[in-house]
RNA sequence: GCCCAGGUGGCGAAAUCGGCAAACGCACCAGCUUUAGGAGCUGGCGAUCGCAAGAUCAUGUGGGUUCAACUCCCACCCUGGGCACCA
């Protein structure tokens, strides 16, 4: 027997299924659709943290290949964005080049894991056969008057150049580079994604979708679903009203004031009609100097402006002070609050700096009815009402409801469901992303305006963004236009504005002259959907075809990084939905089930960064230990979803086993004359079990450490059935196949163990005559007798009184009780 | 501040319908083998006491429920992640 060589048997193997088409099995009558989160192929390559996802959604594709499934493993590249435009700039190179050069250095490290993929279906979201299709759905979103042009004040990052989405930010900084973003209104691309709020929001119930709960919470967070009402207020002396949005309408008797957000849209409207007008400007301008940053480093410290204006509140006629403070935001609600300073933090700590009433309408469960003065009295959560008219003595919950009913009633307020979650900010000033599918021609801007067109001449989105018009589908699609300089301008306006010629067009719909949007599309725009083309990737008529689609969808299993919780994932989930409402798909929901992968960490603890030096290439780990070696080890390493520090130590232990495993062959024998060792079969059934459930479990880690303890009791043995270690050549394959592979043909074997059935574990042979009963006093172990397993209880319990080293625990002590758990224990209280 | 996940040997961890705490692996120690080894094999490896048999203690802290608690309940501490002046 030669010795163990994973380089010479892994790159035989991977061409042997290659060129079989091992995996391609797409006929079968059960289908199972394994996703990656494909990867930004960056500059830098691979380290040994990326593959940890890949090995797992690989070793479940290779389990259920053996279990007779159909499985859809594909794999692509997320090319477009930020990261690859600023590398290229880099290194001085057309992104094109970069992307490409980048995607050849990932496919050959991937290829050295045997992964399963099917590089026939590889997408790359920078292909113009691609992109094509992520123009046309934002076509047909813009049909539908899901897109819209906004000149809102939105999120800009002075650093890269662009505009970015709330779910680009950490914090209140760029996510890719750092800096502290401003606020700039801009003309900029909005998806209408708080019209799928609700739907968002409701599909992700547990019973429907098994995804982690962690997960699932962190989107309803970032949804932030909350039930209110908005209440208008008369503003005296002016016929104008103010309208505010409130949660706790219980508390509006206990209102003594009211605070607009300066930058709102009713103080620009109205500030030339306020009373102190120029105290007003004054602090407007000192707030638009701040940065987010010099508001964080104030903390709470309130401060704020007296407009001169009273609003009336129409429960008792109370006058109002109308304020301007910065604590309110223009994009959260209306941009305006109603003040009850006794039972909310911030509107007390305000009250308190202006010197304004503050009324108690609250008692808690201390019944504490004092004047409130200090912060820890402000009561939120629970209580009764009090100084509130017909609301006196109500639970706050009740009294909730009963205001809603009364104010709706009366006519000045509505009730209301609002969101944190906002609109998407689709637009990007950059050169490598898709370019819209949108012309703007004056001569149809001026006839939407002018009312003069027939009916059904313009779709719903041309109406609603006056002069924009759609590309037709059979232009799509609209490629990025060759051109030497691709960087960015930092003007508002993306690089693509320089190419007149480009620029310059006629409008799809009149012909006459017409110009197209210069700027991209962000970087989740091709990540949002690329599940879909890898069912149908050249397929030049349709996103998908349908029967395909209906074929494999949804993914079953979908595994990445759980730093996209609210930002890819809504997305996707976001555009299914709109596919779904546009019949191109047939699933409600992408993704059945979705699991995150813990991070691996450097062995210092530290993220694994060139700027640590601390990085670990997988090339090195793979020629050193093999990929076999590096995959079990990534698995074994501990709970999947868990972040844990790298150990290269740790390779060579899995490695260490999986030269045993090799060197058992030795001792594989002919089946028909070697008796089967029953406590081998016994070891070896229970193992298929445990591996059969750990696999579906995701549980990596202890499917392995139970193949290591049946290796171990194997290598106790002189000699081997082959039909036992050909078992175990199969559960193993999933984790380490070439090596799995390699044994199947040195026993003989003419075609792959990929094409073998997943074994069953046989139920009697699981089941234990004897077994080890524990004894224990008082809960104290205190021996172990061995008995029948289906030893009848009164048998046990004399058994276990009887034990030598149970006496002396016994001796003159009364035994108050004897419990018996079949299987497990023996407990004599005494 | 709010929400989520977690806290077990020197390290990664295992055990959760309550029932033998530390499986499996790493590191370490001793011995065998070897010219040698960073190779292989055998044994040891939570703490304290003890020559030993064994005893006692031990799963972040403090209580509670139970014959029995890593597991359930209450309060608190710490770590990681998310959100955050969201009205």
């Amino acid at each position: 027997m030669n010795k163990y060589n994973p380089k010479a048997i892994e790159k035989k193997w991977q061409k042997y299924w290659e060129k079989n088409k091992v995996y391609k099995k797409y006929n079968r009558p059960k289908k199972f659709y394994a996703l990656d989160m494909f990867p930004y192929p960056s500059g830098a390559g691979l380290h040994v943290g990326h593959p940890k996802g890949y090995i797992a959604t690989d070793v479940t594709a290779r389990f259920k290949m053996l279990q007779g499934y159909s499985v859809l493993h594909p794999m692509g590249w997320d090319a477009f964005g930020l990261p690859a435009e600023n590398y290229a700039l880099k290194m001085k190179m057309h992104p094109r080049i970069a992307v490409d050069k980048n995607i050849a250095v990932f496919k050959k490290q991937l290829e050295m894991f045997g992964f399963t993929y099917d590089w026939d279906r590889e997408v790359s979201t920078t292909d113009p056969g691609y992109y094509k299709w992520t123009q046309w759905i934002f076509l047909k979103l813009f049909e539908k008057g899901l897109a819209y042009e906004s000149h809102e004040p939105v999120n800009w990052c002075p650093s890269c150049k662009t505009v970015l989405s709330n779910e680009d930010l950490e914090g209140n900084e760029c996510e890719r580079c750092g800096t502290v973003v401003e606020q700039r209104p801009m003309r900029q691309w909005v998806l209408k994604m708080t019209d799928y709020a609700e739907r968002l929001l409701n599909d992700l119930d547990k019973e429907k979708l098994d995804w982690e709960a962690q997960i699932i919470e962190q989107q309803k967070n970032w949804i932030g679903r909350s039930e209110g009402i908005d209440i208008a207020y008369t503003i005296k002396g002016i016929d104008k009203t103010i309208t505010v949005y409130t949660t706790r309408p219980d508390t509006n008797f206990g209102a003594t004031f009211v605070v607009l957000a300066p930058d709102s849209n009713f103080v620009a409207e109205n500030v030339d009609i306020f009373p102190n007008k120029e105290e007003v400007k004054k602090y407007i301008e000192a707030t638009s100097k701040k940065t987010e940053l010099d508001r964080i480093s104030e903390g709470r410290k309130k401060t704020g402006v007296f407009t001169g204006l009273y609003a009336v509140n129409n429960l008792n006629g109370k006058k109002m002070p109308m304020y301007l403070s910065d604590f309110v935001l223009a994009t959260v609600g209306t941009g305006a609050v109603v003040g009850v300073p006794g039972h909310d933090t911030r509107d007390f700590e305000f009250a308190k700096a202006m010197g304004i009433d503050i009324i108690r309408v609250v008692v808690g469960s201390d019944g504490d009815v004092s004047p409130i003065e200090r912060a820890e009295q402000v009561q939120e959560e629970e209580g009764k009402m009090i100084n509130s008219d017909f609301l006196n003595g109500l639970d706050i919950f009740d009294a909730k409801e009963k205001i809603k009913d009364y104010i709706e009633k009366k006519g000045f307020g509505k009730r209301k469901i609002n969101y944190k979650m906002r609109d998407w900010v689709f637009s990007r000033q950059k050169y490598w992303g898709e370019p819209f599918p949108l012309v703007f021609c004056q001569h149809c801007a001026d006839k939407i305006k002018s009312g003069q067109f027939k009916k059904g001449e313009f779709s719903q989105g041309e109406l609603l963004n006056p002069g924009w018009i759609g590309m037709r589908e059979k232009d799509l699609p609209l490629e990025l236009p060759k051109v030497k300089s691709y960087e960015t301008t930092g003007t508002g306006e993306g690089p693509l504005a320089g190419i007149t010629k480009w620029v310059n067009t006629r409008c799809p719909k009149c012909g006459e002259k017409g110009r197209r949007e210069t700027n991209t599309m962000p970087q989740w725009a091709g990540s949002s959907w690329y599940y879909l083309r890898y069912i149908d990737p050249k397929n030049k008529k349709a996103l998908i075809d349908k029967k395909k689609e209906k074929d494999w969808m949804p993914v079953d299993l979908y595994v990445g990084g759980i730093e996209h919780a609210t930002r890819h994932l809504l997305y996707a989930r976001f555009w299914h939905k709109f596919l779904f409402d546009i019949k191109a798909v047939s699933t409600k929901e992408p993704f059945k089930k979705l699991i995150h992968v813990g991070l691996i960490q450097a062995e210092d603890g530290r993220k694994m960064s060139k700027r640590w030096g601390n990085v670990i290439n997988p090339d090195d780990i793979i020629s050193q230990f093999g990929a076999d070696s590096i995959r079990l080890y990534e698995m074994f390493m501990g709970p999947f979803t868990q972040s844990i520090s790298w150990s290269t130590a740790g390779v060579s232990g899995v490695r260490k086993f999986l030269e045993k495993v090799w060197r058992l062959q030795e001792r594989v024998t002919s089946g028909k004359k070697y008796k089967a060792n029953q406590k081998l079969q016994n070891l070896l059934h229970k193992t298929i079990k445990k591996v059969t459930e750990d696999i579906e479990n995701f549980r990596f880690n202890t499917a392995v450490s139970s193949m290591m303890i049946l290796v171990n009791e194997m290598d106790r043995e002189e000699k081997l059935r082959a039909a036992d270690y050909e078992l175990l050549a199969v559960i193993l394959s999933p984790f380490a196949p070439h090596m799995a592979d390699e044994l199947w043909s040195r026993l003989g074997h003419k075609k792959s163990i990929f094409l073998e059935k997943w074994p069953k574990w046989n139920p009697k042979l699981i089941r234990d005559e004897e077994i080890e009963l524990v004894v224990q006093v008082n809960g104290k172990l205190r021996d172990r007798i061995t008995v029948a397993a289906d030893i009848a209880e009164a048998e046990a319990k004399t058994s276990a009184l009887a034990s030598e080293r149970v006496q002396p625990f016994l001796t003159g002590k009364e035994i108050r009780k004897v419990i018996f758990v079949p299987g497990r224990l023996v407990n004599i209280v005494i």
